[in-house]
RNA sequence: GGGCAGUUAGCUCAGCGGUAGAGCACUGUCCUCACACGACAGGGGUCAUAGGUUCAAAUCCUAUACUGCCCACCA
């Protein structure tokens, strides 16, 4: 016998030990079966997972089970990414806070002890994965820094580099002071700040006044090469072509026209400083202007800047105004609020730094990837994010993909005085040396889904399972990631890595903002497994996330899982409490029944759950397991518990025979079906009932996923459904009488039924209503008792007798209370059934519904009248 | 400065052309023989605002107002 409430702990352990043991989740191609394939988004091996990739995790094995369960080869490939800066970074804290840094180390010692970090992380966030259920074939593991994938990696290098789509040169590029390295475009956050705008006189060289520009950069004045104003601007007309000097250093720089320049920003003259802004990079360009680098790559001013050569930038800034001020130079002060510019891994403010870094050309990538967005070889769920997806590829720029840092795929081009650079795996020969930039960690997470499979070997699994089904991931790493991997994928296979990209919100704290270690309001995904159970968490998370949408995620919510997760334990409990010892020979079938012998609420109950089961069943393949969880949680506690057992319970604890046996039979036909049905979701609790229940359900397989699709055929039954809620309408109708009366729920009641749907009550339907109603009997209606309470439903008017209990004033008010809610619906109908434009225009079936439903509210307002009358 | 979402019950959110829904919270009754992680009954919404289309609009269109997100070179 099952324990009263549902203990999660042995039974994940006992599943994941099954499943482990079975190797259950190991996919091989098979030929005839449809793939369906997926690649995880390699979690950064930087530290344990938190409540986000929970989500994502889920998710996808919702999705992979779903397809398992459909007959295909589903094959989910599991994985984690060396995480590039972010993960060095944790390791630089490691190493800060044992009082020495890497450099001290070096380079091979470094990579060693990342080498072993990275063992041990991953086998934590391994271990996460396994501990969610996640149907991941093991023996696929990847690595983006292992073996097979530094060849790919290696191959892609070289295929796009003889294509000459990658080139050296020294450009503007994002700069981290903190991490050391250049940054790509889109690795850069930005956020708007408060600031200052200087206004800053710039003698003239000779004897003209000069001009005042403004810029909230002013520790880079040192780099400037040129004073910049707008053509059309009259009040600088006169100052072009002359010279002024820089103040501090007096360097002298000419006053250039150029139409970038705002003539309603600051004073409408723009300090020009090539090496260390992008707009003036571009005007640079355009007018040839030398670049004086004025900031080194550790944050420190340059030579150029003279005396304050070696500030921090921060310090340089405060002592330069200074100065200025002191010395009569500063016009002006303006509180300014800029975008500033922050490292996406650290946090701290870019530079825009000329240096040598290695690119990849973006333009003649991104157009396969944008065909394959408008032809639908590729589809973006929900499709609101196609539009920024595809202004992106549009407005593409060229990729930094060097890094300066040291963990990594280290950049395969190597140098040699007198020698033109080698692309190779190895040294070429002696006196060669590598470069020692590594690629960005993008280059190879872009590489995922055709590395996972063995590229750039032409192996049977690539064959088979690329282009993968669905891809699943946040929005903010759809350039990123996703646009990366369209490109390589199309670029080197010439097919789309994966059909479908389904795009899912992101998880933050219960009051919207997003989680951070240093909000302190991060969710640890294994403390509520352990608390409420796996299961539980998965449908909190599941049951919340709609396409594209955020989740303001409480704990609460999880206690809701875990309670319709103690709902299924409970109602399996009960209908295997019901059920003889020796299940029949092959288990209960349905199609063993005799439909004549059925009942209304079998008929009804069956009908219900075809109908439920199909409609989860496309949801699911519509990428919408919330959409899923939804109407299966509806069905099973609102309809077969509330309802459908309660209806049986006559006939289990009735005498043996057909009845009996037809309501088992049914009631595990439909448990069964929808704990295979809800398996996606919460994969350990129904597989255990499932198992449970197996013997009765004739389900010989060992683990839901082989057990096949739920789903239920010929019982579509319109008739029943519509008479069913009826009798459910009827018997709502007394048991609000009782709640609102005050009739002891242990008091049994009698009462008298009169009405056109009466006759069928009685003949059919009594024991339901006598059960549910709790009545000791239930007569046709022949005289009204003296003291007596009345209910109407649609067609039935019950009137109860409850001498000594009932109030008058009571009375009268409920039903006072029931017939202005009658008048006031038939004020609504009739709007609609007298409007001869609805009856002209709105289609027959409209107007047949409207009608009826005006008569049945106009009988209920009858009835209730008379009763009224004869009350006073 | 562009673009995209959202605005529905106290809270979190479904619904997206035919009489307003769920979970949680709330009120009342009940430890009724599966489940108090429960049962039954109930209270609570002019579906942001203003127009329009339609026999019919929370649902479609157009504005407006907030809120959030993405993108962007105003120093």
């Amino acid at each position: 016998m099952l324990d009263k409430a549902y203990d999660p702990k042995p039974v994940e352990e006992r599943r994941l030990a099954a499943w482990e043991a079975a190797k259950l989740f190991d996919s091989s191609p098979r030929p005839g079966a449809r793939p369906f394939a997926v690649v995880i988004p390699p979690p950064n091996v930087t530290g344990a997972l938190h409540i986000g990739p929970a989500l994502n995790d889920a998710l996808q094995d919702a999705l992979i089970r779903h397809h398992r369960m459909r007959g295909e080869e589903a094959c989910w490939v599991p994985g984690a990414d060396h995480g590039g800066i972010a993960t060095q970074n944790v390791m630089e804290k490691q190493l800060k806070a044992e009082k020495t840094d890497r450099r001290a180390l070096g380079r091979e010692a470094f990579l060693e002890r990342m080498q072993t970090w990275t063992r041990d992380c991953k086998k934590t966030i391994l271990g996460q994965l396994r501990r969610l259920g996640c149907a991941l074939d093991w023996t696929r593991e990847a690595f983006t820094m292992d073996e097979p994938r530094a060849k790919a990696v290696f191959h892609a290098f070289k295929t796009l580099w003889d294509q000459g789509l990658i080139y050296r040169g020294e450009r503007l590029v994002n700069w981290c002071v903190r991490c050391g390295t250049a940054l790509s475009d889109i690795e850069v956050e930005r956020e708007e700040r408060k600031g200052g705008l200087y206004h800053i006189h710039y003698r003239g060289e000779g004897d003209w006044d000069g001009v005042v520009v403004a810029t909230t950069r002013p520790e880079t004045m040192f780099g400037d090469t040129a004073v910049a104003v707008n053509p059309k601007d009259v009040r600088w007309e006169s100052a072009v072509g002359k010279k002024v000097l820089i103040p501090l250093i007096d360097r002298a720089i000419p006053v250039i026209e150029d139409a970038h320049v705002e003539f309603e920003f600051g004073t409408g003259a723009l300090k020009v400083t090539p090496a260390h802004d992008q707009n003036d990079w571009e005007i640079g360009q355009r007018h040839q202007l030398p670049a004086i680098k004025a900031i080194a790559p550790d944050g420190k001013l340059t030579e150029a800047a003279g005396p304050y050569a070696g500030l921090s930038r921060e310090k340089a800034r405060d002592q330069v105004v200074a100065d200025l001020e002191a010395r009569g130079f500063l016009r002006k002060k303006e509180d300014h609020k800029s975008a500033v510019q922050l490292c996406y891994r650290c946090n701290s403010v870019i530079e825009p730094l000329l240096s040598l870094q290695w690119f990849v050309k973006q333009t003649e990538l991104a157009k396969p990837a944008l065909k394959a967005l408008d032809d639908g070889r590729f589809k973006i769920y929900p499709e609101t994010w196609a539009k920024p997806y595809r202004d992106w590829l549009l407005n593409i720029k060229d990729w930094c993909i060097s890094r300066q840092i040291w963990w990594g795929h280290r950049i395969p081009v190597w140098y040699k005085e007198g020698e033109k650079p080698a692309v190779a795996e190895r040294a070429p020969g002696p006196g060669w040396t590598q470069d020692p930039d590594v690629l960005d960690t993008w280059f190879s997470s872009a590489l995922w889904p055709l590395a996972v499979f063995g590229w750039p070997e032409r192996t049977k699994d690539l064959a088979y399972y690329y282009p993968t089904s669905v891809l699943v991931t946040g929005y903010e790493i759809l350039y990123l990631w996703v646009a990366r991997m369209q490109m390589m994928g199309l670029a080197f296979e010439g097919k789309v890595p994966f059909a479908d990209a389904l795009i899912h919100g992101i998880v933050r704290d219960k009051s919207g903002k997003k989680m951070s270690k240093s909000l302190g309001n991060v969710v640890d995904p294994l403390v509520l497994m352990d608390k409420h159970g796996t299961d539980a968490l998965r449908f909190a998370l599941l049951a919340q996330a709609h396409p594209g949408k955020d989740i303001a995620f409480d704990e609460q919510s999880v206690v809701g899982a875990r309670n319709f997760v103690n709902k299924l334990w409970n109602s399996t409990r009960f209908v295997l409490m019901n059920l003889p010892e020796r299940p029949p020979e092959g288990g209960y079938r349905l199609d063993r029944l005799d439909r004549k012998g059925l009942e209304l609420a079998d008929r009804w109950i069956l009908s219900r759950a075809q109908s439920v089961l199909e409609t989860a069943a496309k949801q699911l393949d519509a990428y919408d397991p919330a959409a899923a969880g939804d109407i299966l949680y509806g069905f099973l506690w609102d309809e077969f518990c509330d309802w459908y057992v309660e209806l049986a319970k006559a006939r289990l604890q009735g005498p043996a025979g057909g009845a009996q046996e037809a309501a088992r039979a049914i009631l595990v036909a439909v448990l069964s079906s929808m704990l295979k049905a809800l398996h996606p979701l919460t994969p350990f609790i129904t597989e255990e009932l499932c198992l449970a229940l197996s013997p009765f359900s004739g389900d010989r397989a060992e683990f839901a996923l082989k057990a096949g699709y739920a789903a239920l055929s010929g019982w579509s039954d319109a008739a029943a459904e519509a008479e069913m809620s009826r009798v459910m309408a009827a018997v709502t109708a007394v048991r609000s009488l009782r709640a609102q009366l005050n009739v002891p729920p242990g008091l049994k009641i009698k009462a008298a039924v009169q009405g056109s749907f009466a006759p069928k009550i009685l003949a059919e339907h009594r024991a339901y209503v006598s059960a549910l109603a709790r009545m000791e009997s239930l007569e046709p209606f022949s005289a009204r008792p003296p003291q007596s309470a009345t209910a109407v439903s649609d067609g039935v008017t019950f009137y109860v007798p409850l001498a000594g209990v009932i109030d008058f004033a009571q009375e009268r008010a409920r039903l006072e209370k029931d017939l202005a809610k009658a008048e006031t619906e038939i004020v609504k109908i009739e709007a609609k059934v007298k409007n001869p434009d609805f009856l002209s225009r709105a289609p027959q079936a409209q107007i047949e519904e409207a009608r009826a439903q005006h008569a049945a509210a106009a009988a209920r307002r009858d009835k209730l009248k008379e009763t009224l009358a004869v009350l006073s």
